[in-house]
RNA sequence: GUGGGUGUAGCUCAGUUGGUUAGAGCGCCAGAUUGUGAUUCUGGAUGUCGGGGGUUCGAGUCCCCUCUCCCACCCCA
């Protein structure tokens, strides 16, 4: 016998997590196409020059890739933003600009696993294409706070942050072949028992420059307070001033838009992430579970497109972490506990009523009811166990007393009540019945 | 990819310095007179103790390898 298993990283889905996570893509959905972005989709599968070098080394080195039946170096779509980019220079005559695409897709990276980290895993991307302007990085934190709330979340910030404020602050004093290592001392930050000072300094900074990073970095709470001291930071540099604009702008639009302004923090920490970012960055962290790290994150790349075209296609968006936002709401004890899509279980009662069952099961279905039918005619009590196991709300019971009446018992499992239905030849009345009782279940 | 830890019934775990037929709670299944779940009572099933190899008269308990998951690094959703 073969051992059943699944590759680590990997995993299967019970049908409660898999109607759980199709309730979160169902949601992202909504959210993106009330701000007017559209549907796209994309081969899983890409040439491998497509996918090579556009995030970093090692992007590179986590890409699963192989070469196919034709001899073809292929690779698995590592995100849907270099797939994206691809796309949009392959079709942008026809989308035309500014382009707003959202996209719903797994992706694949060869890393080792961890709690909300898998190999194989469900991205929701956002993305703006074709403006320069700052209302499309307000946009995108805009769709984030709706997102998050819409999927239920109050407690979580939005962390901003801007490329050229540390690009800015390095340039001013000629220290700009550091950036790397500095923003990889930066990042931690939070973490206890590192000397960041001690890093930045090995990294090879001035002891001083080291400390104002340093400073600037401990003050993420206030932004007002790190907006001041970056600016004086950033001197005269024009990139830098650039960046410290673009953040003051965005903060304060993204506040009279309606985002509350506790939940904006400005963190030049979060200044890492795929090297195609050039401007605004974001990150988004629960804060009833932050180690998890960030469920949401995007940013601005002006350069992305002109890998693969001379045409100037600028972008700005984001991506929401399915899995691993599932992953926290599981640890939350958020997770809805129904494991099947029926709203009503019909129970199998009398074998001579089976085509009466099956007839009123098709009535109720017309109407959009998810109806499911017992396959055979069991002891009640186990017909019951099973709507309760899987959380089925309600029970239809007719039995040979209740069709001489001519009416049916629902028995609703969640409450303790059992109500009578009258049967008609058109099942008008019990579609009505249910249609009112889920109407007001739900609101 | 590197380093550390972990792995006992579906789940959470117990299992004395290696010693006979491996346990608990929860869950699951069946019953408690004929048509009612989630509560109660009674009974029942379940594990090649992650897998492989070794040491030993004897290993769930010791050693090696491998896989898994967790944690850290790296990186990131």
């Amino acid at each position: 016998m073969i051992e059943p298993r699944v590759l680590s990283g990997f995993r299967d889905f019970l049908p409660r997590e898999m109607m759980q996570r199709q309730s979160l893509m169902e949601t992202a959905r909504r959210v993106y196409q009330s701000f007017g972005f559209a549907p796209i989709d994309t081969p899983t599968l890409e040439y491998l020059d497509i996918l090579l070098g556009k995030g970093s080394a090692e992007t590179d080195r986590q890409m699963y890739h192989f070469i196919d039946n034709g001899g073809r170096p292929v690779g698995m779509r590592f995100d849907l933003t270099v797939p994206l980019a691809r796309y949009v220079a392959q079709h942008i005559n026809q989308l035309g600009t500014p382009f707003k695409r959202y996209h719903i897709a797994p992706v694949w990276r060869g890393e080792r696993q961890q709690r909300g980290r898998y190999r194989e895993f469900v991205q929701c991307d956002f993305d703006t294409i074709g403006t320069r302007s700052l209302m499309a990085d307000l946009e995108m934190i805009l769709v984030i706070n709706e997102l998050l709330m819409a999927l239920g979340f109050q407690r979580f910030c939005i962390r901003i942050n801007h490329r050229k404020l540390l690009n800015g602050m390095l340039a001013q004093k000629g220290l700009e072949q550091h950036s790397v290592g500095v923003l990889r001392a930066i990042d931690k930050l939070g973490k206890p028992g590192i000397d960041v000072l001690a890093e930045l300094i090995q990294v090879g900074l001035p002891e001083s420059v080291a400390r104002d990073i340093l400073q600037l970095g401990q003050q993420q709470g206030d932004p007002a307070g790190v907006l001041e001291l970056a600016e004086r930071c950033v001197g005269d540099h024009p990139v830098g001033r650039e960046g410290v604009a673009d953040l003051r702008e965005l903060l304060k639009s993204a506040v009279a838009a309606g985002v509350p302004a506790e939940r904006l923090v400005l963190d030049i920490s979060i200044a890492r992430g795929l090297d195609y970012y050039t401007g605004t960055i974001v990150e988004t962290q629960l804060l009833d579970l932050p180690e998890i790290g960030s469920v949401c994150s995007g940013g601005r790349y002006d350069n992305l497109a002109g890998l693969y075209t001379k045409q100037d296609l600028p972008g700005v968006g984001a991506s929401l972490g399915l899995d691993r936002l599932l992953a926290a709401m599981e640890e939350l004890g958020l997770v809805a506990d129904q494991s099947s899509p029926a709203q009503i279980l019909l129970a199998f009662f009398e074998p001579q009523l089976q085509l009466e069952y099956l007839r009123l099961a098709r009535q109720l279905r017309s109407v959009g009811l998810n109806v499911e039918f017992y396959p055979e005619p069991a002891k009640l009590k186990k017909q019951l166990k099973y709507a309760d196991q899987r959380k089925i709300p309600a029970v239809i019971l007719i039995g040979s007393q209740e069709w001489e009446q001519q009416q049916a018992a629902v028995k609703w499992l969640d409450r303790e009540v059992q109500n009578t239905v009258p049967l008609t030849a058109d099942g008008r009345s019990i579609c009505d019945y249910f249609q009112q009782a889920f109407l007001s279940t739900k609101s």
